[in-house]
DNA sequence: CTGGATCCGGTGTGATACTG
DNA sequence: CAGTATCACACCGGATCCAG
């Protein structure tokens, strides 16, 4: 009964956890840097997500290395606006 | 931070959630009986994903009375097809 | 400010037993 | 065959504390 799971099916696991809707919601309106998305989703769920979000190229670190302490930013990606796109055509 | 969910979160945590997505293809290949489904999912995880999918009008249920013991089947609908065929724009 | 590590409680999952 | 009920367990999410 157990299988491995395909990279697709990952995906869909991903969008359905916690905060990942909500970020990618987030940073549609624009980069958005680790402290503002805390406004959405919590502290350590955060976290979790934005290392997932990214290893699945939904979205992209846009790191400052010359200001102290550095700047993170968090940027949606392409792929991410079309996963996006797609859940609001089924909005009713 | 907790708000109510749309009704498109809510799908979305649907097709995450254990099942789902292994329901959506078995029935994509024909209508499947309660029984030929288990060889996909757990038996009681099923029982829940079918209800839930059916909610949500991924699936339907074509119940035949008038055979001892009634027979169920499962249909893919309209909507559950265009679910599956988005996802499989994501594969590489 | 941007995380990582940990502990703890709630929830989904799985196995099993039971019913019509 | 097609479910329902129950219970134990693993895992995720939340809070808190620590670090560069």
């Amino acid at each position: 009964m157990e299988r491995t799971k395909s990279k697709n099916e990952e995906l869909i696991n991903l969008l359905g956890m916690k905060g990942s809707y909500e970020i990618l919601k987030e940073l549609e309106k624009g980069n958005k840097r680790f402290k503002d998305l805390k406004k959405v989703v919590t502290h350590s769920t955060l976290t979790k997500r934005l290392f997932e979000l990214e290893k699945f190229n939904l979205i992209a670190r846009k790191v400052d290395e010359s200001r102290r302490p550095p700047v993170v930013e968090y940027i949606l990606t392409e792929k991410g606006k079309e996963i996006l796109e797609f859940f609001r055509k089924f909005r009713e």
